[in-house]
DNA sequence: GTGTTTGCAAAGTGTTTGCAATTTA
DNA sequence: TAAATTGCAAACACTTTGCAAACAC
């Protein structure tokens, strides 16, 4: 009972998106919204699931990502052929990426000045833009 | 003997890039390099090798294009979380990409104008900066 | 000849699926 | 209780790897 407020705020969220406040949706929902923004692997997830004492499958772990990605509380970035990452920040914004670490940093829309962007090809229209800046460690400022 | 210009270019480019120049090196850069700017999957590229009668293996397939892009013959792009693309065009651009079809197209670089960057996280510099903008087919121009 | 490259088939990775048991409403 | 959800383990797609045979120089 030490955080009734998320804990009610998470049901709200899922039954907002046409999802059963399960046990196992519960506590992923809380370890993805309860501290800002975050960025997962569903391994990673999992991870913390188990630590949290909260036995999950794996399976379920990405379900739930799925789920919650269709219901629009989680947001799917491509950085990685390998793995998927799932971002809690759902509105319009970009990403540093540091391959080395895996580690994904987002970049709020307004960081970024996009401008006039070129016709999309006959027959399809626009749906996101998205600015991916790839770094690496600095091997030194100055040599 | 229909093309000796185009190959003695790609056994140059191997050369130049460190590479031996096998037959089916050269049969992958042919199909990849003599027809302006593409976008393959490894799977695609080796089918159109089986179909020009050049019989490659999937798994050298994928060892070339590794070893084509460590070469910076070819450049990588993260566009699906299962399938790796691979780009003819090394240079700084974009793309749009249909996830509807699979098809990945150029957005030359300067047809898309990027204000400031962001300052990148501490301990990193930037290592590139790409712009991707997801299309779906037009469900239709006006309801 | 000697070292590189190929190709097969087996192994690996992250992810998805089928289905019985469990849980939610 | 009916319908949704879970979890296991098997199946999957794509990709990588080990090693003997084939090839390039």
């Amino acid at each position: 009972m030490d955080r009734p407020r998320t804990h009610t705020h998470n049901i709200e969220r899922l039954k907002a998106a046409g999802l059963r406040p399960t046990r196992q949706r519960l506590a992923l929902a809380q370890l993805l919204f309860a501290n800002g923004d975050r960025h997962v692997t569903a391994e990673q997830l999992h991870g913390e699931a188990l630590e949290a004492k909260v036995p999950v499958s794996l399976a379920t772990v990405y379900n739930t990502l799925h789920q919650f990605t269709e219901s629009g509380l989680l947001r799917e970035v491509v950085v990685e052929a390998s793995r998927s990452y799932f971002d809690t920040n759902t509105g319009t914004h970009h990403h540093f990426f540091a391959a080395d670490s895996g580690t994904l940093m987002d970049i709020p829309a307004g960081e970024i000045t996009l401008g006039d962007l070129p016709l999309p090809p006959e027959g399809t229209r626009i749906d996101s833009v998205e600015v991916i800046i790839r770094v690496r460690r600095a091997p030194q400022t100055a040599g």
